[in-house]
DNA sequence: AAACAAGTTCCATTATTTGGAACTCAATTT
DNA sequence: AAATTGAGTTCCAAATAATGGAACTTGTTT
């Protein structure tokens, strides 16, 4: 099976395992071009209004019209009281099965379950999606915070710790066409807020197989991470765990270190067991 | 503003409530033909491969084969190994934007959080969507289940607490028309597996203002349940308590029915409060 | 009441989608 | 080993849907 893409042209590397996009593109056909609109529409931080969009799509006022008409009538916008527009709640049916299908999901869930019962901490299942993590699952410790937080949640690749190993996991040449897609912000002193250092960063993950958040995303949070998949698999996941700066020595992070790797090794295992050997072509 | 559809014509009453489309149907342009073919793929039971597929649209081989396509370019759909298709992360990223901007979910927040306390058992958040209830927020009893468990589920109304609630807040004509618009399954001795029954147990729900599920749609679960919303506000949500039906008594029941209607009436007032009296058109 | 801004509709032009048939490739069967 | 089937993919003229500019309607401000 090809399902080539149709503009796709002796293209660049950036291919097979980059799947999805994140950032603003020329849209496929008629389905892009409605799918940008309702990127835009869900990720303002503030509610847009039709002048707002507007303002953010090279489309003309007329055809934006029906665009967002089409998506208000197939339940993927909704129009609030003040002529404003939030993403409709179809989308969390479509993603409530979308979640109950995804075999990574299911395999990885035993894992980073043990994970979380080894180091007490939280544990976060996440996905490579265009130039951003997508959290799949989460076990917070302790405490019962705000359930469903974060799954679906994008984080960008540069400062999260399994945005970093998977990176680190992709063709050299395929993670430096990525790190020059990505917008920088230099969150914390410590946030790697360049292709360079970036790069840099990932052949020392590559090296060792396990990447670091040192309070690079945020202050006072660190964490250690480990990627799987590839090529092999048609994707890349990772897996961390996650805790406050001051609650981790040494010995404590030599010993995360151990059991992230362990159980992300054994996710690969299991994934390459249940998903059979590849059908390579 | 009216954002009128383009095929609406002197149309039933079945509208400005009772939004967006659960059950197959024919859709509108291009978009609605791309989004028949994904809810097809999220929906299925069974991972399903290209001709599978073909047998449950009606769409030539070549046609489906491009819109197939396109839901893959734009990660809304993955190929698997074995050549299966699943709906993809991206609609994960897409639902959890929508979730953070849901102004009930924030709004409801503090109330099902309050009813979970006075109850202690589990709270859901619900609200219409098209023939089914979509759960967009959940508070577990006691144990830490598994998280975002259910939140985006979808359920019918006619089986359900928070779905019957609803329907009976839905203008009478709406309900029938709804009513009719369902496949009923017998899902325990006590559902109300027909149209006419259903119709029966929403007069009585109007009357009280209460809705039961009585073992409807799992033996041994009981759960009451009330609805908020209407015309005045666009939509129709509904929180309910839920719980074995062993644990339950008179004064129990009694003293839950009080509070959950209390809470709806109190999450309906905020919504008031909120959002703004409306801009009626 | 006039001016302005925001949102909505219209329709000839243009671009995309459609759908049937032909093609490729792999897995069976003869 | 050749032939047959089934699944997936590509192609292109015809049909259809999307486009975009301008006009129109509605609601808000001066």
């Amino acid at each position: 099976m090809k399902h080539q893409r149709p503009d796709e042209q002796a293209n660049d590397a950036t291919d097979g395992l980059v799947s999805g996009a994140a950032q603003p593109r020329a849209g496929t056909g008629t389905l892009g071009k409605a799918m940008e609109v309702l990127e835009i529409i869900a990720s303002s931080s503030t509610p847009m209004r039709f002048t707002d969009v507007l303002n953010n799509v090279d489309q003309p006022r007329g055809t934006l019209h029906r665009q967002i008409s089409n998506l208000i009538e197939e339940g993927l916008v909704v129009v609030n009281r003040d002529n404003s527009y939030s993403p409709g709640i179809r989308l969390l049916k479509l993603a409530a099965l979308a979640w109950s299908k995804n075999d990574l999901c299911t395999i990885a869930e035993p894992h980073i379950r043990q994970l979380h019962n080894e180091t007490e901490e939280t544990v976060h299942l996440g996905q490579l999606h265009g130039t951003e993590v997508v959290y799949l699952d989460k076990i917070e410790s302790r405490k019962t915070v705000r359930m469903h937080s974060q799954v679906g949640n994008a984080s960008p690749l540069y400062c999260t710790g399994i945005g970093k190993a998977m990176l680190a996991k992709l063709p050299e040449a395929d993670a430096r066409s990525l790190s020059h897609q990505m917008k920088y912000i230099q969150h914390t002193p410590s946030t790697l807020a360049s292709a360079d250092k970036l790069l840099e960063e990932l052949a020392r993950i590559r090296s060792s197989g396990l990447s670091h958040d040192r309070e690079e995303h945020e202050p006072g949070i660190y964490c250690v991470a480990a990627a799987f998949g590839g090529e092999e698999f048609g994707f890349i996941g990772g897996i961390s765990v996650t805790a406050p700066a001051y609650r981790i020595d040494k010995k404590k992070l030599k010993k995360w270190e151990f059991e992230v790797s362990a159980a992300a090794l054994a996710i690969e295992n299991d994934l390459r067991a249940r998903l059979g050997p590849r059908s390579l072509n």
